[in-house]
DNA sequence: CTCAAACTTGACATATCTGTACATTTTCAA
DNA sequence: TTGAAAATGTACAGATATGTCAAGTTTGAG
């Protein structure tokens, strides 16, 4: 009855054009999601469009609620995962900044972005900031931190993250991992132990160093 | 000969064209920064604009020129200017995340958000990036810090401020001051001293919490 | 095979931007 | 006070976007 899948004959879809969406988004921001382009890029009449959504708002609020759903729902899973350590905790944070399918950098950055523009969007994202940074100092709490110290800890992980993401760097793989013991010694004020490590480097195919 | 002031008659001039370009571009972002809109705001004709840049570019041009002369330059100053302890140091660099004067995070982050749509500007921006971290690091390495862990203790610094920027918060400042302690300690690896931080806050008017 | 629903399209009406040409007004300086 | 330079404005031509409508085509269920 309410088949979702786009092989089903027809060319065009409501995923279809809220895929397209998302690759112009990421790749160029929100004012260049426009419904002809999007209707070039995808080989199609742009007045189809209009067929799934409403208009340009409905396409970009579907945007929004994938960005939603992803980013936040997996960090703060991972925030509240079962750990024995800080350093081990705050390695399964790391997770996320490390595996593209638990938290969408280049999304995150692009919806930034938009909040600019946006005073709905800025809304939407100072909530979810607001429920994140809960999460990690919980988390540092958790261990044991003093109430304002867990505070500025968990907002210096979070910060440092969303500023690595802002500076838009590319690099390589091996060149942040050789980061990674630095950054949990200053987050956690002590260094992690070398089998924490494996265990973490283990999980992101990476050779301890 | 070569007057730059305004009020010489003339309604417009390139400066009255460039600070309502830059008002705009903090306000929502580059693809809002367009002549129509400009003119309208100014009380002037649109083709009038054209009297004082050859186009659009020329404008962009020089709003990211502004920008340039003025983030990057202070940050660099800040991190070289002499002190007698890390901590010391580190609040001096703090003074531009403080300081309006001294370093737009406004304008920063909407020139990153510029960034994605255009690759010149990410260069520009990376290659600032790049200089402000060396300086950063220097600084550290300065005070003793060994290499490598001067260069991550640079970066978490500055990641924190590009993070804290892109979270685009407006809190209060004694709210901010109470945490400058935390991450002075988070960043050097030790608390600073009572007269350091008293310094610090009589710099920048507010009494020692 | 057929028919209704699912989907696609081209034409239309409208809006907003951009840059150029040229005529007009304003200002300062001789 | 007058005239050239500085600045402004009106009109035009073109690009690109938006959303609606009515008419078409494709698809799968019966």
């Amino acid at each position: 009855m309410e088949q979702i899948s786009n092989d089903s004959g027809w060319r065009g879809s409501p995923e279809g054009w809220l895929e397209a969406a998302y690759d112009l988004l990421l790749e160029s921001g929100v004012d260049t999601v426009r419904i002809s382009p999007l209707a070039k890029k995808l080989g199609l009449s742009r007045t189809s469009f209009y067929w799934f959504f409403k208009d340009r708002e409905e396409l970009l609020a579907a945007l929004l609620t994938r960005w939603r759903d992803k980013n936040t729902g997996n960090l703060v899973k991972q925030a509240e995962a079962y750990a024995e350590t800080v350093a081990e905790a705050m390695l399964n944070v790391f997770d996320c900044w490390l595996d593209k399918t638990l938290f969408d950098s280049q999304f995150e950055f692009a919806v930034r972005s938009w909040a600019l523009q946006s005073p709905e969007i800025l809304a939407e994202v100072q909530t979810a900031d607001q429920t994140r940074l809960d999460a990690m100092s919980q988390m540092f709490v958790r261990f044991g931190y003093e109430e304002g110290s867990a505070d500025v800890r968990a907002r210096t992980i979070y910060l440092v993250q969303i500023g690595y993401i802002s500076m838009q760097t590319r690099e390589d793989l091996a060149v942040r991992m050789k980061r990674i013991p630095g950054y949990v010694e200053i987050f956690t004020g002590e260094a992690p132990k070398k089998r924490e490590l494996d265990r973490f480097f283990a999980r992101h195919g990476h050779s301890a160093g």
